[in-house]
DNA sequence: AAATAATACAACCGCCAGCGA
DNA sequence: ATCGCTGGCGGTTGTATTATT
């Protein structure tokens, strides 16, 4: 597989230590020997000062690939796989208010990095927005994302709460299963997995050798999104599943990560038949870039988030 | 079953700011 | 004051995997 990528680049000849040492540098995927080896010797030294320990480690890597490798993957506690919805929810919303902040952004999402969450506004919000045929700064996928997908996120969220609290009953008396059993440790106030029912999601919540960790280093997510609506979020969450029902949003889940496996065009004709200015759908023509154009505090919960 | 397209994700690159010599 | 080093960040690219035809 790394074949191309992984080998050597030819060495030079002597003479050119310099241009021998550079060439000697290897690119692209990391081998698991690679990986034993970064994770062994920042477990022994600790993280910093990249260049000098992929040159002590001996690993034919730059330091900015050395690092980038640790905090990216190997890092305890980094968490792989799908977006729940509330991490989804998360992102809109704090992308709304900073751009494309990836770092600032991930660091609201325990056990995510910057470069999973930039990967996963490239990859499905932008897709929306490509079906749409508009861009994503465009107010027409603005109102798109305030009017009908983030009220279905919350609509899924409002019901992962109502299954992990019928699932927390269920586990208490009986053993978790075993995808989820490996993040037991993890505190209880991370909704992404812990006393939740099964689902696609909790197969990918943790990997790594360690999984609780970072958990306490990662700072705390936000408190609406610890445990189970309070009463008054709740309230909103409800109050805005009616609004998605009035929009034509389909009730049931999606099975996988994504929240829009329908079509846009469908939804989008469904929710204008409907009635797009009563249902809180503008008119969509496509506008000009902005700032903020919509928040969570806005759709849901008429406080501020933090 | 094979070819092709689409998607997801890992990794690299360039730029910039902070810091110490 | 400035120079070099380091780390952080956002953008982009390349490849593996999955879905579709």
């Amino acid at each position: 597989m790394d074949a191309l990528w992984m080998s050597p680049l030819p060495s030079s000849t002597a003479g050119e230590d310099e241009a021998s040492a550079a060439a000697e540098l290897r690119r692209g995927p990391w081998t698991s020997e690679e990986d034993a080896v970064l994770s062994g010797h920042v477990a022994a030294h600790g993280e910093g000062r990249w260049n000098e320990l992929a040159v002590a480690a001996g690993l034919r890597r730059t330091g900015k690939s050395c690092r980038l490798r640790w905090l990216n993957y190997l890092r305890p506690g980094v968490r792989r796989g799908g977006f729940t919805p509330r991490e989804q929810l998360l992102i809109l919303d704090l992308h709304s208010r900073w751009g494309n902040r990836w770092s600032k952004i991930a660091s609201h999402l325990p056990g995510r990095t910057d470069n999973e969450v930039k990967n996963y506004w490239r990859t499905r919000v932008q897709k929306h927005a490509k079906q749409l045929g508009c861009d994503v700064g465009s107010r027409r996928f603005h109102d798109v994302v305030r009017n009908l997908w983030m009220p279905r996120l919350v609509e899924r969220v409002h019901a992962d709460d109502s299954a992990a609290a019928a699932a927390s009953q269920y586990y208490s008396a009986s053993p978790a299963p075993a995808a989820c059993q490996n993040v037991a440790a993890a505190p209880a106030t991370v909704g992404n997995c812990s006393a939740r029912a099964p689902s696609p999601d909790a197969t990918s919540c943790v990997t790594g050798s360690s999984s609780s960790s970072s958990w306490e280093a990662s700072p705390p997510p936000p408190a609406q999104f610890q445990t189970s609506s309070p009463p008054a979020v709740a309230a909103g969450w409800a109050a805005t599943t009616d609004q998605c029902q009035q929009n034509g949003c389909s009730s049931s889940a999606t099975s996988g990560g994504d929240m829009f496996d329908e079509s846009w065009s469908e939804l989008l004709a469904r929710a204008n038949h409907d009635g797009a200015e009563s249902a809180g759908l503008p008119d969509f023509g496509l506008g000009e870039t902005g700032d903020n154009w919509w928040s969570l505090d806005d759709i849901i919960l008429q406080q501020p988030l933090y």
